[in-house]
DNA sequence: ATATTTTTTTAGATTTGTCTAAATTTTAAT
DNA sequence: ATTAAAATTTAGACAAATCTAAAAAAATAT
């Protein structure tokens, strides 16, 4: 089966919406593709006649097993094609969303299955987020935000969840990025912030709320 | 202005058309997008309305400097990404128009001129059509096919015409393909087939039908 | 030159995806 | 438990792109 854009654009959504809550509301997808109510409404009749939402009427919605599956399969597209923006054509990481939003939807099966191989079978997007694998397959990452750090354990920057352009221009001051090595030295209990070291840096100290944003893995 | 993928094939569509007659019609142009008479009438007053045509009414109609533009522009973006799946993606060149037909609407300016130099500037896409450059040049090949080369002179293969799987099956059994180096030893009168040499293997002798399509240059 | 055929256009309908405004249902508040 | 507020759905309209069938214009054949 075949899907248009905007049914595609749908699906996805009401994935990303359901890894917070288990249940999707006609409001919230409407914010998140920033259409109106009554257009959720339409779409998730058609979704439900096409087995991919679980509908009940005035109750919410959630993606079935068919329409997880093919979820996964836009977000793997989408994470390839982020990937290979920025790794191949060299562009921010912060640029790439919007154009990775329509490359997504390209059909070809075949395309996406070389663009992998091409790009060596990327894990992570440059976010850092996982690219679910051919099964759909997710991996699991175990991730801490820096406020959650141990001081003086060495960790990997492994995803930024906020991804505007101030974010990438913070993070750049700080000389992080997906990868970076660091270390937690300290943790101020008045505000929240925390001490950093970035190897071959000094030390620096970053708000909660920037660090809230940073998750890291153990290396 | 952005055009939707409708308009963008339609422009595209008549550009085609228009390489070969100055003024293009409505059924020839019904055909070639594979839609009715009455869809075309309808979409080119909206093209005229939007100044990419110039079309009166049972007239037929041709591009303005506007469509043409725009029109040499999709060119570019098709052309681009049929070389990326071609020499990046190892796609056969058979396979690939269909993929791009689908890529070259793909909006972002940025994108195509990073692809452009991760590909590092090609100047022909993989079937030796030209590709057009940032301001729409097109570089001119005076190309001659197999059948109008005099015997003895080496010439390298520059495009091929019919891009059918059937054409490719031949080309390579012939071992021919955009960039291969031959020498046409004789012509035969009686059914205008050319017997060829390509270096590393034996002469052979390819039928006029095919020999027409092989378009050539000198080196 | 007139009749026939072909091409093109118009008129009106259809599908997809969207919208506004009104109605309905659910949730929250007193 | 009612009432007020918020969320959701329905009803009906609209724009884009397409279609069929009929009408109009142009090309052609006699």
């Amino acid at each position: 089966m075949n899907y248009s854009v905007s049914e595609e654009n749908y699906i996805k959504s009401i994935y990303h919406l359901q890894q917070q809550t288990a249940t999707v509301t006609t409001n919230s997808l409407a914010n998140e593709l920033r259409t109106k109510p009554a257009s959720v409404t339409d779409m998730l009749k058609k979704l439900q006649t096409k087995q991919l939402v679980e509908y009940e009427k005035y109750r919410g919605f959630k993606l079935n097993a068919n329409g997880n599956k093919i979820a996964i399969n836009i977000v793997r597209r989408h994470r390839l094609w982020e990937f290979f923006l920025v790794n191949k054509l060299g562009f921010e990481w912060d640029k790439v969303h919007e154009i990775a939003e329509e490359l997504e939807h390209v059909s070809s099966a075949e395309l996406i299955k070389r663009l992998d191989s091409f790009l060596n079978f990327p894990q992570t997007d440059p976010h850092g987020d996982p690219i679910p694998d051919t099964n759909g397959k997710i991996a699991f990452i175990k991730q801490l935000s820096l406020v959650e750090i141990t001081v003086k354990k060495n960790v990997v920057v492994s995803s930024v969840s906020n991804q505007s352009p101030e974010m990438l221009e913070m993070l750049k001051h700080y000389h992080i990025g997906i990868g970076t090595s660091l270390k937690v030295t300290r943790h101020f209990t008045f505000d929240g912030s925390v001490e950093i070291k970035v190897s071959q840096h000094p030390s620096c100290i970053i708000s909660e709320q920037v660090a809230k944003n940073i998750f890291v893995h153990h290396d």
